[in-house]
DNA sequence: AAAAACACCAACCGCCTTTGT
DNA sequence: CACAAAGGCGGTTGGTGTTTT
């Protein structure tokens, strides 16, 4: 059985609206407010629209100082910034966006925003790829040459590195079990850069809000932008997140009592084709959220407990639709495991089957 | 010039949360 | 505490204008 509906659907009318009840609705709103009670507003002034359609209305379109169009780069920065921690929460992001509403913002960001940022990404890693090529070629010619001096011992190990495409094990290095390398800096320098942001942007991430931490964590935090990190604490969690293959969402950190924050679900549900274009990161920087398309929804709800049936839920699985969820181990790609076998051979990179969470 | 495809965005829908009783 | 009503939010739809074929 479904919820009763708001209003009497029959008797109302759909669609556009037309400026007289514009007029309407704003002249009453401007003298009278909006009294409190939106159901009941449409019959005070005689408009046969849903209680919920004036309240829409009202907002999106006849509110003072609303902004439409015309979205600046620095608007376009915050959005994206904010999509990367928090996610979807239109309003939210809204809120730090003077005369923008949560449906422009939307609106704006599945019409436009996404796509720019689709194509940017592309072209980036296609010249990455790139890059990396050529990077690969090089090395293979000094491997080589490396080899023609070697002793006979040593052909089978390398030649099986040289047809790493073929050979190596489809099976992917996980970051917790090998030392952590080159980029966790860089990717612990970008959160800072993402902190400072979102300080700018109104959070705060002082060191004396470890309670409203703690707090955040405990009470399903609702607004992320007001998380803080223990200073001393921060990057460690960060590296905490980075070794337990993502486990720690939601976990409590035995040591301190802390809990992850919503704020950094948002990393793990980030989008990673996006990477590269937000917050000043580049994709080699984001590898370790790398994510294959297997982890679905399931695993969220494993993660979460299994038993939220919440809307993030929803809204992360719904994330899977753009992109890959990052809710797994922080993986290298076959291609990266291959890559880094080459560049370390005398280094021991930990294989590992992917962790399935509730899919196994 | 016409049809098809695409882009945009206002509005709707349904679910979850909050508030009042 | 339980329930109902209202508010709020995010995802989706459908109409309209624009561009492409």
């Amino acid at each position: 059985m479904g919820r009763a509906p708001c209003c009497d659907k029959a008797n109302v009318k759909r669609g556009p609206w037309s400026p007289e009840e514009d007029a309407k609705l704003k002249a009453y709103i401007d003298h009278h407010g909006t009294g409190g009670n939106w159901i009941a507003l449409p019959q005070k002034i005689g408009l046969k629209r849903c209680g919920k359609s004036c309240r829409l209305r009202w907002l999106n379109y006849l509110r003072p100082n609303i902004k439409h169009g015309g979205f600046t780069e620095e608007e376009d920065n915050i959005i994206c910034s904010l999509y990367v921690s928090i996610g979807s929460r239109w309003s939210i992001i809204a809120a730090q966006l003077p005369g923008r509403t949560d449906n422009d913002i939307k609106n704006y960001w599945n019409t436009k925003l996404k796509k720019k940022l689709l194509g940017k990404q592309r072209k980036e890693q296609q010249d990455q790829a790139r890059r990396v090529s050529s990077q690969l070629k090089q090395e293979m010619k000094r491997e080589s040459e490396n080899f023609m001096m070697m002793e006979p011992a040593g052909v089978m190990n390398h030649s099986s590195l040289y047809n790493w495409s073929a050979e190596l094990p489809v099976a992917v290095p996980v970051l917790g079990t090998a030392p952590i390398q080159q980029g966790s800096h860089d990717l612990i320098k970008d959160q800072e850069s993402l902190k400072n942001l979102l300080v700018k942007l109104g959070g705060r991430f002082s060191d004396d809000h470890i309670q409203s931490y703690t707090n955040a964590a405990s009470t399903n935090l609702q607004y992320p932008c007001d998380i803080s990190f223990p200073q001393d604490q921060d990057h460690q969690l960060y590296v905490n997140l980075l070794n337990s293959g993502g486990e720690v969402v939601n976990a409590t950190n035995n040591s301190t009592g802390y809990q992850l924050p919503n704020i950094y679900q948002g990393f793990e549900n980030f989008p990673n084709e996006y990477s590269s274009e937000l917050v000043g990161m580049n994709p080699q920087e984001l590898n370790g959220f790398e994510f294959d398309g297997c982890y679905g929804m399931e695993s969220i709800e494993m993660v979460n407990g299994g038993s939220t049936g919440t809307s993030s839920t929803t809204e992360s699985a719904n994330w899977g639709e753009m992109s890959s969820l990052v809710y797994s181990s922080p993986l290298l790609s076959d291609y990266e495991a291959n890559q880094q076998a080459i560049m370390h051979p005398h280094q021991d990179i930990a294989f590992e089957e992917p962790r399935f969470f509730g899919l196994q």
